[in-house]
DNA sequence: CGGGCTCTTGATGGCAGTCAACTCAGGTGG
DNA sequence: CCACCTGAGTTGACTGCCATCAAGAGCCCG
């Protein structure tokens, strides 16, 4: 045995089910939007007539619209969706779903994100995806998911049931096309990924993790183009270590390494600043420019 | 740096294109299936005359017209793919497609096992992808492979140029279904060797190779049902050291602990004998049954 | 102030990587 | 026919990276 801890199986399960009542103070601090789905599952004390408020941004104002499977729909389609569309928003720690149960329903991560898990019986885990906005989740055509579906930051789903979605599918053609365009997207990253964890060292894969995420808040639009880029982690050091194959242990130090060697500069333990992108590609063992010229 | 060995990168290099002709014999001596498949792969030393003569299969006939992307054809869409789809045999260790190269064709593995494999700048490489018989190759939509794709031994790829096959798949709605299905798949399949590569010991690694391929033996109905099962490997003990991200010395190591231990059984070096497949799954670390009751 | 968490840092040990020698089989050429 | 070569695979000795165990720091919040 290799590798994920047992000892800390106690501790980690209970950050995954939070106790009610309890995370509203984070709600608050940190959601933008709100749905009355999210209101349904989460159910920290929320009344009704909140849950009511909770309003659905139309397709054609969504911050995704661009990137998301529904990229693929004509305007006209759009209002279609408008009506078959709901939100659903999650809390930190909050299951998604859980591996081998009923899923009935697909959807695009608006805000925030979700880890796809997978654990074995001895309680080692591997995060074997990370959903961030526009990213879809779920599968046309089976009704379970064959991983735990968490979420690691608050999170707003925009989800189809999974029926009427299929049909769209069928309807659809280029939404069908897109989805087959992201699926191998999807693909491509999760190869990259067996590279990482099949031959990188505990820096190279800490190093690659913080570039993917630069690259993915560029793409997003939130990079500043030139100079010095800074994002916030949105995971735990423990959901770190669980995507990149390590200890929490291990993350923590290398990062802390990273930092004396001057390749970051921590704001607090969340905030990154990365002063020179190409440095830290360098370190991450890749070769060279994967985009962001910095 | 971490696994993966740069030293043996000279002789790795020069397995991967063997001098012609020099083959012949092991083509003979590995190779039982006595299929049309079976004998045209096994041709070394070809014509350009006699490399004309490569006879196709009518699809009608085709072993993997049931499990490969055509298997969403009609019977009436079958002549048309005859017309278009052409042959491509390989040697093991030959290149099928070179990292970022133009790769303007898509096919299916016909018999035979390719690999894709990915390179860091020192050397070390991880295989991302093990094709075998029925699976796809290539992606439409992109001119070009972000791997290198390597026979892995005797391969027969059953071919279309890459844009009549995009047409196919805009044409043919079920078509593209049916690759959005292989694909999400091959998803699925990668999230599973990630939590293999992140989290599972060399010793479970093996197991659980071996159980990939006894799975995929038996969907490809070359297996006995009951008793012991009887596997192949296509694989030099370096390239499974590359797909399991370990190095060819342990691969070795760990095959003998378990033919120490009566797990398996081994007729010379290549043949393994399982002789209780639950066994095997148990060594593997995965949570029993995925199917097939031994 | 005390109780959880998250995160950091230190000490130690084990698994797999590294280096190296050897076996074995097939093929080649004298 | 035998010496020799080459490439695949096995096995042993040693090393090093990262997991493990443990303690403490920093922070939020009640």
């Amino acid at each position: 045995m290799r590798r994920g801890r047992i000892g800390r199986i106690a501790r980690h399960a209970r950050v995954k089910q939070p106790q009610p009542g309890q995370l509203r103070f984070r709600f608050h601090a940190s959601n933008q939007t709100g749905s009355a789905y999210g209101h349904a599952l989460t159910q920290v004390k929320i009344s009704a007539a909140e849950a009511a408020l909770i309003q659905q941004v139309p397709c054609g104002a969504c911050l995704i619209r661009h990137r998301a499977v529904c990229a693929a729909c004509e305007a006209d389609d759009l209002h279609e969706l408008e009506l078959a569309k709901y939100y659903r928003r999650f809390e930190p720690g909050q299951m998604v779903a859980h591996a081998g149960e009923r899923m009935d329903f697909v959807g695009s991560v608006v805000s925030g994100v979700a880890g796809l898990t997978q654990t074995l019986e001895d309680g080692r885990t591997q995060m074997v995806g990370m959903l961030l906005p526009s990213d879809f989740l779920g599968r046309p055509g089976r009704d379970s998911s064959p991983y735990d579906v968490t979420a690691l930051s608050d999170l707003l789903l925009c989800c189809f049931r999974r029926r009427p979605f299929e049909e769209l599918l069928r309807s659809r053609p280029r939404v069908s096309a897109r989805l087959l365009e992201m699926t191998l997207d999807d693909l491509d990253a999760a190869r990259d990924w067996l590279l990482l964890l099949g031959r990188k060292s505990a820096r190279e894969r800490i190093a690659s993790f913080l570039a993917v995420l630069v690259r993915r808040a560029a793409m997003l639009g939130q990079a500043t183009g030139a100079g010095p880029i800074v994002i916030d982690l949105p995971l735990t050091r423990e959901a770190i270590a669980d995507y990149l194959g390590l200890t929490l242990e291990t993350v923590s130090r290398q990062i802390s390494a990273l930092r004396r060697e001057g390749v970051i500069v921590l704001e607090g333990t969340r905030r990154v600043i990365v002063p020179d992108f190409r440095r830290l590609v360098t370190e991450s063992g890749d070769d060279a420019d994967g985009g962001l010229p910095g």
